[in-house]
DNA sequence: CCCTGATTCGC
DNA sequence: GCGAATCAGG
């Protein structure tokens, strides 16, 4: 595979809009997420997002501590709200939550309802005490796409963690705490139209 | 262990 | 210019 205008068009794009480097292969194909790194340092967009070009004339032949500088518009796997400086995109969230709440459920996801504050169907909320036994109980930062992000316990606590078990395809959460998560409009019934 | 981007260097 | 290998880190 080539860089194409329009691969490079992709690239450019999905970089932009806080992809991984990974994501940003995967969507184009026939290259690595290192091919995809290398081309964009040599397109000149590594960060950066409208600040003064700084013209860092770095002479040192090694390779020891160059770390400039880096924003970091990309907090964790888990997608969130862009840095502020980047504004690029509005942030539609009525919804009021806590900061821990905010910061660690991905926008565009359902929320997930505390066993307190929602009817859940018993057998549901059974299969969920059942697995959180065996959750990873990971932190923020041990999360990926492939692990569960449903929050257990109290953020402002020590008792809290998120499941971390394997995640259903496409889905923010295991198999267990989806069935939690997207309820079919129980309870209701929905009007005839 | 999963992942992230950064850098180097032979091609 | 390209990107695998490697590095550094969450």
């Amino acid at each position: 595979m080539s860089w194409t205008d329009e691969r490079v068009e992709t690239l450019k794009r999905m970089w932009t809009e806080g992809q991984s480097a990974s994501q940003i292969a995967k969507e184009l194909g026939g290259v690595t997420r290192n091919a995809v790194i290398g081309k964009v340092h040599r397109l000149g967009l590594s960060n950066r997002v409208g600040g003064a070009p700084e013209p860092a004339a770095a002479a040192a032949p090694r390779p020891a501590a160059p770390a400039p500088e880096k924003p970091a518009p990309r907090p964790a796997a888990a997608e969130d709200a862009p840095a502020p400086e980047l504004a690029e995109k509005k942030d539609p969230e009525p919804i009021p939550m806590s900061p821990a709440r905010k910061a660690i459920i991905p926008a565009g996801q359902p929320l997930p309802p505390q066993p307190s504050a929602n009817e859940i169907s018993p057998e549901a909320l059974a299969k969920v005490t059942e697995i959180e036994k065996q959750a990873k109980k990971l932190t923020l930062m041990e999360l990926t796409e492939r692990t569960c992000k449903w929050p257990v316990g109290d953020p402002a606590t020590e008792n809290f963690w998120f499941c971390g078990l394997p995640v259903q395809q496409g889905k923010p959460y295991c198999e267990a705490h989806v069935g939690v998560a997207f309820q079919p409009m129980s309870s209701r019934r929905d009007r005839r139209r």
